[in-house]
DNA sequence: CGACATGTTGAACCTCATCAACCGACGTGG
DNA sequence: CCACGTCGGTTGATGAGGTTCAACATGTCG
C-alpha cells in the first residue's frame, strides 16, 4: 500500500519535464516526496501576472518563458530578467517581491506554496544548495545585463538578446543537424517587451530587427519566426 | 589549555568591526573556529585589484569600499556592483570569476582561500545559508540597478547613487542628530568610476553634479566631501 | 469584412557622447 | 624655489544615436 502510494506520488515527479534539471533534482526519495506533497501543476496563459494575488509565489518553469518587470513611479519599465525551463520563480526569504513576473508565453508551472517550500528549504540542506547556485547563475546573469545596458549600442543590445534566446531555449530548431552554427525559433516578445528588456523604445527596436535583417544577420520567417543563419556572426554584432 | 587557545582563536573575530554583521555571524562556536583556521586578514591599498593572481578569492569586507566592474574587448566597462561593509566578496562554487574586484578605497579585508572556504560552507549550512541571502541581497540590488542603468536619466542617475551611498555608507555623519534627512560623506569615487558605474561619461557626470549643486541638492565641500542637505529631496529626484 | 493590436517608417528634436581646452592640486626633479 | 608633468575635474562646441510624435502598414481574430 504505502509502495503503491509512493509510486503514484513521485510518479508526477517523473512525468515533469525538467525533473533532472530543476532545482528539485537535488533531494533525494524522501524529499522528492515532500515537494509533491505541497507541489501543484499550474498552466498560465500568456500575457497573465503570476503570483500577484494569490500563494503562487515560488515554481519552477517547466515550459514557456517568463519575464520580471521593475517600474518606475512615472511609468518607465524595464525588464530585469527572463526565465526559461528549468528555471525557478520567486524571491525566496523575503516577505515583499521586488518585481512583477509574467508569463510572456504560455507557462506551465510546477508551483509551490511559501511557507510550505521554505520549510523544506530549511529541511533539506541540498535543495537550498540547489537553489543558491540557481541564484548565483541569476546574478551572474544579472551583471552581463548591466553591462549591456549601460555600455552596448543599440545593435548590440538586439543582437545580444536574440543570441540570448537562441542559447537558452531548449529544443531550438538547429537547422543543420551537423552544423550547430545556425539557429530558428519563434520569437516570444512583442517589439515593447524587447525595449522593455533592452532600455530602448520600442521604433529603435524594430528599426534595429530592420537593420540585422538587411544586413543578413538574421531572417524573419511567417509567424514571428526568427532564423539565424550564423551564430557567430550575430555574436560577432553582439560584442563581448 | 585547550580553552586558553579556542580563546586566542576567537579573539581575532571578537575584535572584528563587521562580527555581528559578516556572514560568518551565522556559524557557532566550532564554526568560528573552524574559520579562524583559514582566515587571513589583508589590506589592500586603494586602485588595487583584488584577487587577480593570487588564493584571495573571497573575503568580508571590514572596511573600505570595492567595486565590481566587467568589460567589453574593445574597452567599454561597466561596475556591476559596488561593496560596502560587511559585504562579502567572491564568487562561490565557480571556477572562474566573471569580473574584476578592485578597492575603490583602502579596504580592510578578511580573506578566506578558495577550497577551504568552500568545504566549511558544506560543513555548515547555516554558513551557506547566510551567504545564500546576502546573495540574493546582491541580486535585488542588481535589479534596481538595471532599472536605472536602462530607464534613468543622468541627472536621475547622479542622485540615485549618491543616495545609494549616503545609505549604505557605515557611520556615516548625520549633520543633525534629531534631523536624519541630511548627511555628509566623502565621495570615495573619481568621476571616471562614478561613469562606469552609471553608464555615463565621466563628463556628462560632472555636468550633472554641478547642475545637483547649483540647485542646491547636494554642496560640495573640501577633500571630495559632499553634504546632503535634504535626503528626501535627493530621493524625489533619484526617482523610484 | 472591420476592428484593434502589433509592427514599420519618417521627420524633428534632445539628451548625452565626443573632442578639446583649460584649471587647480600635487609631486618630482632640476 | 620654481618649472614641469600628471591627474582629477570643469566647461564649451559639436554631432550622433536614440527618443518622440505621427502616419501608415500588416496581421490577427471576432
Amino acid at each position: 500500500m504505502r509502495l503503491a502510494v509512493r509510486h503514484c506520488e513521485i510518479l508526477r515527479c517523473d512525468t515533469c519535464a525538467v525533473r533532472h534539471q530543476a532545482v528539485c533534482n537535488a533531494v533525494g526519495v524522501d524529499g522528492l516526496r515532500d515537494l509533491n506533497r505541497i507541489a501543484h501543476h499550474r498552466h498560465v496563459p500568456a500575457g497573465r501576472v503570476i503570483g500577484g494575488d494569490e500563494d503562487v509565489i515560488f515554481a519552477n518553469i517547466q515550459s514557456g518563458i517568463v519575464k520580471l518587470t521593475k517600474t518606475l513611479r512615472d511609468g518607465r519599465q524595464q525588464n530585469v530578467g527572463l526565465l526559461f525551463p528549468p528555471d525557478f520563480v520567486g524571491r525566496v526569504f523575503s516577505d515583499t517581491t521586488p518585481y512583477w513576473s509574467e508569463a510572456v508565453t504560455d507557462v506551465e508551472l510546477c508551483t509551490f506554496p511559501r511557507a510550505g517550500f521554505e520549510s523544506l528549504l530549511k529541511r533539506y540542506p541540498d535543495l537550498e544548495h540547489q537553489l543558491f547556485e540557481h541564484t548565483l547563475d541569476q546574478l551572474d546573469a544579472a551583471h552581463d545585463w548591466m553591462l549591456l545596458l549601460g555600455r552596448k549600442t543599440a545593435q548590440e543590445k538586439v543582437a545580444s538578446l536574440f543570441l540570448l534566446i537562441t542559447l537558452r531555449t531548449p529544443d531550438i530548431d538547429h537547422d543543420d543537424a551537423s552544423e550547430e552554427n545556425s539557429a530558428s525559433f519563434v520569437l516570444p516578445l512583442t517589439r515593447a517587451d524587447i525595449a522593455d528588456f533592452l532600455g530602448l523604445t520600442l521604433e529603435t527596436v524594430s528599426r534595429q530587427i530592420t537593420r540585422l535583417r538587411s544586413t543578413g544577420a538574421i531572417r524573419l520567417t511567417k509567424n514571428h519566426g526568427i532564423v539565424v543563419p550564423d551564430i557567430d556572426a550575430l555574436k560577432a554584432i553582439a560584442g563581448t
